[in-house]
DNA sequence: CCCCTTACAGTAATCGTTTACTATAAGAGT
DNA sequence: ACTCTTATAGTAAACGATTACTGTAAGGGG
């Protein structure tokens, strides 16, 4: 294994000196002759040289990585967003550097101060706690793009989705169906999304929405915890005994756990009960029933972060269209009591 | 936003000198008194201070990153991959940079040429075509480790898994059911392990098996399109009248596909056709018919994969178990004709 | 013919670290 | 008392690029 070219190498082959290199590998403005071009072209080709992205990151103090933060890309949601992030990314020369925090928030602080360290510049978070604090960051040039806005981060910008309005197009739907009491199944109301998400439901059912809350927030590495959660939960509730003939799930992966924990009861959907979830991943589609949930454009929603993020770096002005909600009505929802009519 | 301290300037309020500071924070043997280790720690905290990487990495010509390519992240086999590289990396102080080949030729080369550019001295490859030629790369210090062994690529390590059984245990399980002619469907046989499990099939099914392959290889960046090839494919399939009953998908992606397929044209998995994939996604155990499967542990092979790079790159011995396929039967597949039973 | 501008090239400082040397002082061993 | 280690600290040269300056020659306008 040899060395790898520098441009020093390049430039003394070339006969020129390596400023002059530099600027062929830069090509900005700066003119270089094209006997010089020719000359470095060629030594560049012949010692296989490619420019040293560390040297250069030393010296302009511009990294082209974003970081990317999610809970855990198990959950298809998060891989949408992630394509749609490096989407946009690459086509602005922008690579991503991915971090599941597992829901854990000591890794998600370690990750941010390893990104920081690496000299990234931005962070796109889908996985932040409220209240964790970046102000320490946004100090030093660090920007930061949550995909929930949330107001406890007054200097993050964020990608406004109305999870309200998705809570209560979903709420909405049921009570058309005559469902009177429903449940709502949650992670901790630990992230803006879901508490808005309640909010929604709440301004419809008022209080006759059961919220049911899991009490473990730490992702496993193995298993689809989300979807464990949905079924556990749905078990929970059917032999509670409480009257419920609707729920909703936070997310579709909880909700395919909810119908598989109410089918393994040998309880029908949407007959015994109906279940909706939220996200429109591709998997609500393929299971069955079906699952009615809202749209959330996940590939859409990461184009959209990365070019903030990438907007915010470079100091452009920005300024996007908001994502709407819209309810997506599959198989897993009718009318309450329709098994018996 | 005020600039980013520097050694320079700890080591000037600490009131030792940048040697010393940094043999503080590298931690190494180097001895350094607990006098001054407590002033530097002072004055680092004090300055916020947290090393510069990338002034670090130019130095010791050491990155802690490794690349990992795969084909697409949508295809949730790879996240479970990415999981497991993931930890193992974590643990060992390194951290990824993912990139989607989309199974895109160029795209790959593109990526492999950047992360080359940054000084990542490991590449784990998921997504490899076949004669991809790395072989400039080999003599530049770029480790690679080929998710699947291929012959082609002679310095690629791999992680061995024995596709060929794969392929066998599921023709074999498809023969004790009776069933007489199946088909393989896939992606074109670019890559070894396509290759392999055919192969495997037809040790059991010779000429009685129809290879069906897709045509298109690229990703399209919305919609899976493994599972809408599979779909077409069966569709296909059935409708040429063949005397098939039953299917063997790539994966389980694919195979997911094949079943709605064959269900939207009205018939029965498996009282018509029984139909397997391979892999082992929780997907397979979330639709229904749930589907039988082979077992290929992405989580495991993903961290096996990523200490096996790392070893590589740190120069240590590496030698690895390998891991098994083992079959997987779920309600996807019956006796042949098992409906008219 | 003089001045200005433009094209082009080189010199050398700089980015933030690491580390090979060099140096000093304190014990340890004889 | 002399040599050998060991602990501890500093000096200064890299690492591979970029870029502010400086300089030169050629061409254009007057």
């Amino acid at each position: 294994m040899h060395k790898r070219a520098t441009i020093t190498d390049v430039a003394e082959k070339a006969g020129f000196s390596v400023a002059t290199v530099s600027r062929f590998f830069a090509d900005n403005g700066y003119p270089v002759s094209s006997d010089a071009s020719k000359k470095i072209e060629k030594a560049a080709r012949e010692l296989d040289y490619t420019p040293n992205i560390v040297g250069r990151m030393l010296k302009t103090n511009s990294s082209r990585d974003i970081g990317v933060i999610i809970p855990t890309i198990r959950n298809p949601f998060y891989p949408d967003v992630l394509l749609g992030i490096e989407k946009s990314a690459a086509s602005r020369g922008y690579q991503i550097l991915l971090c599941n925090s597992m829901r854990d928030r000591e890794t998600e602080i370690k990750y941010i101060n390893s990104l920081y360290q690496k000299q990234v510049r931005g962070i796109i978070l889908a996985s932040a706690q409220n209240n964790l604090s970046y102000e320490n960051l946004a100090g030093k040039g660090m920007h930061i793009v949550n995909l929930e806005s949330d107001d406890s981060c007054g200097f993050c910008s964020g990608i406004d989705f109305d999870y309200r309005l998705g809570g209560r197009l979903l709420a909405g739907h049921l009570k058309d169906m005559n469902h009177e009491r429903i449940a709502f199944i949650t992670s901790p109301l630990t992230k803006k999304s879901r508490q808005d998400i309640l909010e929604g439901i709440r301004s419809i059912y008022k209080d006759r929405v059961l919220t049911v809350i899991d009490n473990r927030e730490t992702e496993d590495e193995t298993g689809i915890y989300e979807y464990q959660m949905g079924m556990r939960m749905a078990g929970d509730i059917l032999k509670s005994g409480k009257s419920i003939t609707g729920i909703i799930a936070v997310n579709d992966m909880t909700g395919a756990g909810v119908i598989k924990g109410i089918m393994d009861l040998g309880l029908d959907v949407p007959g015994d009960i109906s279940v909706a979830g939220f996200d429109n991943i591709d998997l609500s589609s393929m299971i069955s029933p079906s699952l009615t949930t809202i749209d959330q454009p996940g590939f859409e929603t990461g184009k959209l972060a990365a070019n903030m993020i990438i907007d915010l770096i470079e100091g452009n002005e920005i300024k996007y269209d908001r994502l709407e909600p819209r309810l997506i009505i599959r198989a897993s929802t009718g009318k309450a009591g329709g098994k018996y009519d």
